[in-house]
DNA sequence: CTTTATGCATAACAGCGTTATGATGAGTCA
DNA sequence: TGACTCATCATAACGCTGTTATGCATAAAG
């Protein structure tokens, strides 16, 4: 018995388009030609829809920080240190295993896109997450501000790292064992 | 007495136009058309004299690594732990002084160019002086892996902290004292 | 039935970096 | 001195980019 499928809209068309090209190649692959040559439709549609090109780089953006936001949940219930550095491998392998949206929220690679008040929600809530990672490395009556220092200081080591060896120094040290060092410093700042 | 002025070539005024322009707006405002525009001459100057826009971009990236460099030297016959201090702050007054070049270097803001090898052997240079200031943090008897491990901590540190301030947390907290938290950061790697 | 809104393909626009074309001037050599 | 070569130059054109304009078709509402 065949089952009947349901026709894509174009605009789902064209947003797993841009998916399948943005993980592919990276926001550089995105033009509004290639997508919609992709989706086997004019460029019209990505405006129509998604209001230009920006629209789709919100969305993917957006992906992004929930990407990062699902690393850097912890368990209360767990050891903070145990779980504070397994948060940390996470957030290490996503940023590795999910170089396109990365780079997009990063700034990198030809990423121009500016994003707006909605995606900006999505730092907030990322942000929030952080939050409370770093509240279980800290005592119970820690204030805001100690527990906003410690989510910055575990962040920009982390974001340190992942965008260095991006850029220029990830080959100056072939032999390095990248991810160990990091860690290693990164549990100093976590004990 | 009226002192003749040599005239500057073209090569000299596309450089001198495309400085002005990128301390101006940064990479995305070194448009070929722009900066002969600037220059008062035609675009094809820009592909005689500098084999096309990456020449250009090329000896900036070069000069922003020049900064870093020149920000990280220590005198070995100071307090280590004050110089090294001393030299972070000038890390971080340079990325904010020099956001273009800053941004150019970490392939920020639709900077698309990829460093050559002349321009690559900047970067090595730069991580030379990061060495030596993270040797004076060091025993003497530190094995290079150690120091390799020192610089790319510190560097992580400061680079982060700069790219987040920059993307998408630094307005996140606006009340922090984002100086004072990073530096207090550095100083438990220092010490 | 008429009007309005939405979506669509296509063409055109203005910008981008780069290449092609033909002219000019300087330097070298016979 | 004349011919040849090379580098530089202005201009035009190329192929790409994101976006807007145009006209048509369809669906929904009154």
């Amino acid at each position: 018995m065949a089952v009947r499928e349901i026709p894509l809209t174009n605009k789902a068309k064209i947003l797993d388009a841009a998916s399948a090209l943005f993980l592919e190649g990276g926001v550089s692959a995105l033009s509004v030609r290639a997508i919609a040559a992709n989706a086997g439709v004019s460029t019209i549609g990505i405006y129509s829809h998604f209001k230009g090109k920006d629209g789709l780089l919100e969305a993917l953006y957006i992906e992004g920080f929930a990407l990062i936001n699902a690393a850097m949940k912890v368990d209360s219930s767990e050891d903070p240190h145990v779980s504070a550095l397994a948060a940390c491998e996470r957030y290490l392998d996503i940023a590795e295993n999910n170089q396109a949206h990365y780079q997009l929220i990063f700034g990198d690679a030809g990423a121009d896109y500016v994003p707006s008040e909605a995606a900006r929600a999505a730092s907030v809530e990322a942000f929030g997450g952080l939050l409370s990672f770093a509240s279980i490395l800290l005592p119970e009556d820690a204030s805001a501000g100690m527990k906003q220092k410690k989510a910055l200081e575990i962040w920009a080591m982390l974001h340190g790292s992942v965008s260095l060896k991006r850029h220029s120094v990830g080959q100056l040290m072939p032999a390095m064992d990248w991810r160990g060092a990091i860690m290693e410093s990164l549990e100093k700042l976590i004990s």
